[in-house]
Formats: C-alpha cells, structure tokens, sequence
DNA sequence: CCAATGTTTCAATTAATGTTGAAATAAGGC
DNA sequence: GCCTTATTTCAACATTAATTGAAACATTGG
C-alpha cells in the first residue's frame, strides 16, 4: 500500500478548522454546544463572551459559512445553534487522519535519500 | 450547573487548529501521520505534496511551533514526524467540547429577550 | 578544504483576517 | 405609522499570514 492522501473533504475540513482556530470564534462555538439544542441569540453570546455586537455578527457569520453553526429567527430574535452532526464529521475526519483510523505505530523506515521514483 | 467555559488549554487548541487550518499544512501533517514513526524529510515532503523548500519549511515551522511535529537531525537530513500524542490531545479536546464528552442533546430552552443577570 | 546537496533565513510583496464606529435593516409594541 | 430594540452591513484601518527569489547555513563525501 502506497503513501497516499484523501483530498475529497478537504477543503471542507480546512474551513471548518479556520473557523474554530480564533479564539473568539472557538469561545462562540463552544458557547453554543454547551447550550445545546436550545441555542442563544446575538445579544445573548456578545453579553455572555463581551463581544462587540458587530464584531460577534462577522464571527458568526463565518462560523454558519463553514456550516458549523445554523440560525433560525424567532420573531426579533436570531437563534443560534451548534450543528452538531458537522462536529462530528470533523472529529471523524480528524481521528480517522490523525491514526490512521485506530493505532499509531509501526511502519516501515524510508532512507531520506531515496527520492520516491 | 451555569453555563460556563474553560478557557485553560484554550490557546494552544487555537494554535493547533490555526496550524492545520491551511491546505499545505493539513497534507504535510496528514502525510507525515500516513508514515508513522518513519517519519519524512522537508526534501520528500515537497517532492511529494509539490510545494516550494522554502514555503514548506515556513509550514513546518508552524506546525512545530504549534506542537504538532517535531524535527530530528540525521546526517544532513532533517527528519520530521507527527507528534501523535498531541494531535490525541487535540481531538480529545474537540470531543469534550463537542458534544460536552459524550451526548449532544436536551438542553431546556432559554428566552432570548431575558438576559444573563 | 572544497564541492554538492539539503534545509533554512531574509526581505519584499501580496493577500487575507480581525476590529471598530456608523449607518442600515428587520421585527414587535404602541 | 413611529419608536424601540435586535442584528447586520458597510467602509476603513491595523494586523497577520502566505508566497517567492535569493542568499545563507549545515552536513556529508571526496
């Protein structure tokens, strides 16, 4: 079997990772999966995190672009919630090419010098 | 129980994401996970991923700085390999701050308009 | 010591990202 | 319809990240 990459969800994948590698993005995310179901609304996350409301408004936005979070309104209200199903799909992605899928040793040693023909 | 976050290990979840929120970076990391405890050097990696000497060891640099690689020298190569154990950290991170450890439902709802006292 | 190869650093450029204040839009209550 | 509140958009700015060519450094072999 040969050294080879999976491309296919990747650039899905590196998205999903650029919108959780900011630290007010991540807090947001986190946030929401600790609310659960029952999600919040702008105000509600930019009070509890101190986020400006307009600044909030871009992270979420980039959070819902990488298909992360999902917002449904409820009269004035914008609710927020995490999508968690997209989660997992990351995790599954991240675990299956972090192991290989389930163990991390053994392969073969490759001499440096030997250019791949 | 209040909704709260742990914010401890927060920045180098961020970094660690931040490093394989890039397509270059994620294959370097992914490659380097697909050859296990061998490992790869710079040289192999660019012939295989085609990127730039200098650009990869840009990347490499950022992956090292975020604890996801680690470098040792042999010769006059220099071998990298995927920092298992960290990547395990990361995705262990993810999954308690995912589905809060293990389960993704049942949270009561809260109304948008009362906010946090 | 010199030449050859592998790898990194440097400087410069370009592109992308995060933040902010002010204005605009959306919906509900009067 | 108008006022109030919630949320988003816009424009501008500051910061940071990615890419490249050229030069420098490191190590081995002759």
């Amino acid at each position: 079997m040969k050294t080879q990459l999976d491309f296919s969800a990747e650039t899905a994948v590196v998205s999903a990772l650029a919108a959780l590698a900011q630290t007010s993005r991540l807090r947001v995310f986190r946030l929401l999966v600790g609310t659960g179901p029952s999600g919040l609304c702008p105000g509600q996350i930019a009070e509890t995190l101190e986020i400006p409301a307009n600044s909030l408004s871009f992270h979420l936005k980039e959070l819902h672009h990488a298909g992360l979070i999902y917002q449904q309104r409820e009269g004035r209200f914008l609710r927020y919630r995490a999508d968690m199903p997209a989660m997992k799909e990351l995790i599954d992605f991240m675990t299956a090419h972090c192991c290989n899928g389930e163990h991390c040793a053994g392969m073969p040693e490759l001499d440096c010098a030997a250019t791949t023909s």
